[in-house]
DNA sequence: GACACATATATCGAGCAGCTATACATTGTT
DNA sequence: AACAATGTATAGCTGCTCGATATATGTGTC
C-alpha cells in the first residue's frame, strides 16, 4: 500500500531526477538507474521498463541527445543535456521547490491537529 | 509544458493533501477543493473531476467516512478521517519527507554543476 | 566448456490517476 | 429572466510506471 504511494509520488519527479543526474555529466541508462537508486537509498527503484521509455521521451522532447558508444566491449548509449535540457532542469527545480512548499503548508497544521499518536 | 509537469507532480501527493485538509476537521468536497487551491496559491488547481473520484477512493479504502447533510438548504456530503485515515496521514507524511530529501540530494549537486545561467 | 550472474538496451500489456467535458440541481445576484 | 456560484457526480481520454519478456555480451567459477 505504501508502495503504491511512492510509485505515484515518482510520477511527477522522475524526469527531474534523471535530468539532474545528467546535469552532473553525460551518462548512460544502466548507470543512471544505479545512481538514482543509490542516491535515494533504494527508495526510488526506477525500473528499466520505466527508464528507457523515459529517456526516449526526453530525447524526443529535445532535453537530451544520445550517441552510441561501440568502441569498448559493451554497447552503450550515452546521453547528455542539451541547452534546452539545462533550462528545463532549472525551471523544473524551481517548480518543484514551490510545490514542496505548498504541501508543507497543508501538512504542518494537519500534523499539529492530529492527536500525538 | 510546465503545466504537464505540475499535473504529474500532483499524482502522488493529492491523497495526502486532501487527507491533510481533513486532519484539520470534517469538511465537504467543494470546500476541500477551495482550501487546497488557496493553500497552494492556485498552484494546485484540483479539478472537481479529480477530487470527487479521489474522495470515493479514499472512502472505499477506509481512510475517510462520509455523511450527507440535508438539513440546510444545500445538500453536502461531509467527510471525516477514520482512525486508519489518521494513521495514513502520519505515515504518508513521513514518506513524503523522505522522498523530498531524496530528490534534494540529486538536485543540489545538479544545480551546482550547471552554469550560472 | 558449461553455467550463473551482471551488464546493457528495448518493448509490450496492464493498471490506474488526473484531466476535460458533461450533467444535474439549488441558491444568490442583476 | 438570465446568469453566476454552489455542490456532487460520471464517462472517456491520455499517458506514466510497472512487471514480464526478449536479446546480447562480458565475467567469474567449477
Amino acid at each position: 500500500m505504501s508502495e503504491r504511494f511512492e510509485r505515484e509520488l515518482m510520477r511527477g519527479s522522475l524526469d527531474l531526477m534523471v535530468l539532474s543526474v545528467l546535469a552532473d555529466g553525460a551518462n548512460y541508462g544502466y548507470l543512471i538507474q544505479k545512481r538514482v537508486r543509490e542516491a535515494s537509498a533504494q527508495t526510488v527503484k526506477l525500473e528499466a521498463g520505466t527508464l528507457y521509455p523515459l529517456l526516449h521521451r526526453l530525447e524526443a522532447s529535445g532535453a537530451i541527445r544520445s550517441k552510441w558508444d561501440d568502441a569498448t566491449g559493451r554497447k552503450r548509449k550515452w546521453y547528455e543535456l542539451t541547452a534546452a535540457g539545462r533550462r528545463r532542469v532549472r525551471s523544473q527545480a524551481a517548480q518543484w521547490d514551490r510545490y514542496v512548499n505548498c504541501i508543507q503548508q497543508l501538512l504542518t497544521p494537519a500534523l499539529a491537529a492530529l492527536p500525538a499518536k
